[in-house]
DNA sequence: CTAAGTACCTCATTAAATAAGATACTTTTA
DNA sequence: TAAAAGTATCTTATTTAATGAGGTACTTAG
């Protein structure tokens, strides 16, 4: 019977995420240790280099932080050079953070170099297969967003 | 030219890994919320579901504590009753950490919650597709995991 | 059997985040 | 259009989390 076997793949993937969340989440938390800050000020650094830019309202969503966390993140990110608060033209109370290089250049980096071997794992699939697998994670990720928003 | 459609499918794929890790992160801190914990206690947690139990010391490293940190984690993880500490019959020094039911079926709960949304996205792919899916998950978090090692 | 190494824990100190405002602006409404 | 309500960011005192340095009890290598 085929729906059992569909039903196990189904259940696979669920366990499959779920370990690649946590191993996600360790990789994250080594990535900021080797670039020297902390988990949560990285987590901002992705929502932006993702997005190009963000306010900090936006990035206190993304890192669940109150307003009065997210300035201080902010405070560090940009002593450290990473970002810059530009004034945002559409509302005066308002900033729009941007990334800086080349201190953000570190961090593309590390992320190529990660991308180098997860090119290596995707090797072994032909054009269809990979095509799959891009559907599989632009549905997640569409789905996802709208549950944030 | 293929090769080129190809180059552009793996980039993808490492663009929406990179968006899914970020959507996977505020995920997990929305669930610490959500069951009272922090997200530093909650990848513990995760661990300890996916593997079924582990010492602090591999609980230190999965969430890169140190061994002192990870002792307070702990603790506070048993006084709300989601762990329980058994000796280790092994090695007289050191003990096992095991989740304790009920507390932990609270977590089940959001997950199997969050699990029949995936299940909801993979019901578009045929069984073949699922298995491409299921594959590169496999495939990555073995590599995942041999890296940490 | 001794020395070196490991596993976990303790506690003083440092770092990060919140809560509760405050300020400056924007939007709504009467 | 002027007041009232709402929003975006920032400030600071306080709480919470994590480290660093060291301690005890045990294990392993010589």
């Amino acid at each position: 019977m085929s729906s059992r076997k569909r039903a196990e793949l189904i259940q696979t993937v669920g366990t499959e995420v779920r370990r690649f969340l946590a191993g996600g989440i360790f990789f994250n938390l080594k990535v900021a240790e080797d670039i020297g800050i902390n988990a949560t000020d990285l987590q901002c650094l992705n929502v932006l280099e993702l997005q190009g830019s963000a306010t900090p309202t936006e990035l206190a969503g993304w890192s669940r932080l109150t307003t009065g966390g997210i300035t201080v993140v902010l405070d560090r990110l940009e002593k450290a050079g990473f970002i810059r608060r530009d004034p945002n033209p559409k509302d005066r109370r308002s900033t729009i953070i941007r990334p800086v290089m080349p201190a953000f250049a570190k961090l593309e980096t590390i992320y190529r170099s990660k991308a180098e071997g997860l090119a290596k794992a995707l090797s072994c699939y032909n054009n269809s297969e990979l095509e799959t697998i891009v559907d599989f994670f632009v549905k997640t990720n569409t789905a996802g967003a709208e549950e944030k928003g």
